[in-house]
DNA sequence: CGGGTGCTTGACTAGCATCAAATGTAGTGG
DNA sequence: CCACTACATTTGATGCTAGTCAAGCACCCG
């Protein structure tokens, strides 16, 4: 029932036929990003749109309060910066060393791309994180993250989760006092294994176990 | 920075030209619905999007525990049912006596809509839900939805909510105790009146209070 | 070595879930 | 008209969970 926000592969829409052209993807307008460099914030116009080539994003928003919200992580092959208005609501930086490629907004065009494809997904992907952060106790909302990390590197036994304990607090909602807390329950459990420096990378010892927490 | 996730006027998006023309509608195809009547089910062949014309409808999802979370509440011109693929991910119903008019998805067109703008606008207001829903103590939470309630009433000194007290739950992720026990802090504090038999009549006593409180 | 950063752990507390019961209103049948 | 049921909401008492504040640890770098 808990299926990741991650979309493999692309099913069809509902409602298709809206393929639209909208930008010239010239030979490698590849960006380059080191980490935790910003790519828009908020207030700015939205020049265009990007997809994920390698690394992450993360897309976040500041409250009044002065805490950082973040809407959503996006991995390789994920699209993000369709904006509603002309204006961006949002910030986007990168996580980690990461290169993205942008698609200029209105623009004689060479490659057609699913708008409504793009936006229908990132829909989604805000669904299911609302269903994550309801009614989920703290180390289930962490292992559904570890979950969905796992996702987005199949077949291979471990991977690195990038995020700092910050940024996956700001994703889920809780302190990261408790993240941390989580991450040794899971590691006491014997569901995880955590390794390098910044225990962020993630070896998965029992992924029946972690699914089932994330029922 | 909280505002509604409500769309007042429809700003055009960011990359436009994706009008698409999809259904015909003829002359009233209009569809009455009583309170707590299915509109579809999850599983289902996604034939049709909707626009309500009056009324209220939750869109929710059943979880493996049991648990209903509710993703969203549509009113008088929000649109429901667009989906990623052709099966519904979600159930639709009608939250009281409520008319909406479907769009048929493929079809003779009549009717030109943008469903890249009814995407992008779905995904906003789930987006703002996001940050209703983190970081919100339940006051906050239980005042957020009162004002999103508000804004749906424009120039009405008193409205109906329509929505139980489990639904609010369910929707902002509370239970039906704590979302009562908010609603008797808000008229403690002489932020609202509640009327009528189920208390789901409110008359806005102090505006500022209750946007002080959501932010 | 000393300071900085990010992660972890501990002690305490506030706030929400839980379980339970009371209230209020409408409808039904005697 | 009153007793009885049904339902939604409210209120009360209690325990647990996650937030808060504080300290400690590991690693890195100047």
């Amino acid at each position: 029932m808990f299926q990741s926000h991650i979309v493999g592969k692309q099913k069809s829409p509902a409602f298709p036929g809206h393929y639209t052209v909208v930008s010239a993807a010239s030979k490698d307008q590849t960006i380059r990003l080191k980490a935790d460099q910003t790519i828009y914030s908020e207030g700015e116009h939205a020049l265009a749109i990007y997809q994920v080539e390698a690394g992450a994003v993360r897309i976040y928003r500041l409250m009044s309060n002065g805490h950082r919200h973040i809407l959503s992580f996006c991995s390789k092959g994920e699209w993000f910066g369709l904006e509603k208005g002309q204006v961006r609501s949002d910030f986007a930086e990168a996580v980690c060393e990461t290169r993205i490629r942008p698609f200029p907004a209105n623009q004689d065009a060479v490659v057609p791309m699913d708008l409504l494809n793009i936006a229908l997904t990132n829909l989604a992907k805000a669904q299911e994180k609302q269903l994550v952060m309801t009614e989920q106790s703290a180390l289930k909302r962490v292992a559904a993250f570890v979950q969905e990390m796992a996702e987005r590197h199949p077949g291979e036994p471990e991977f690195d989760m990038m995020m700092s304990r910050s940024d996956i607090a700001d994703y889920l909602g809780l302190t990261i006092e408790t993240v941390a807390r989580s991450f040794t329950k899971l590691r006491e459990r014997r569901i995880v294994r955590l390794n390098g420096k910044l225990q962020r990378s993630v070896r998965l010892l029992d992924r029946d176990a972690l699914v089932a927490l994330t029922n």
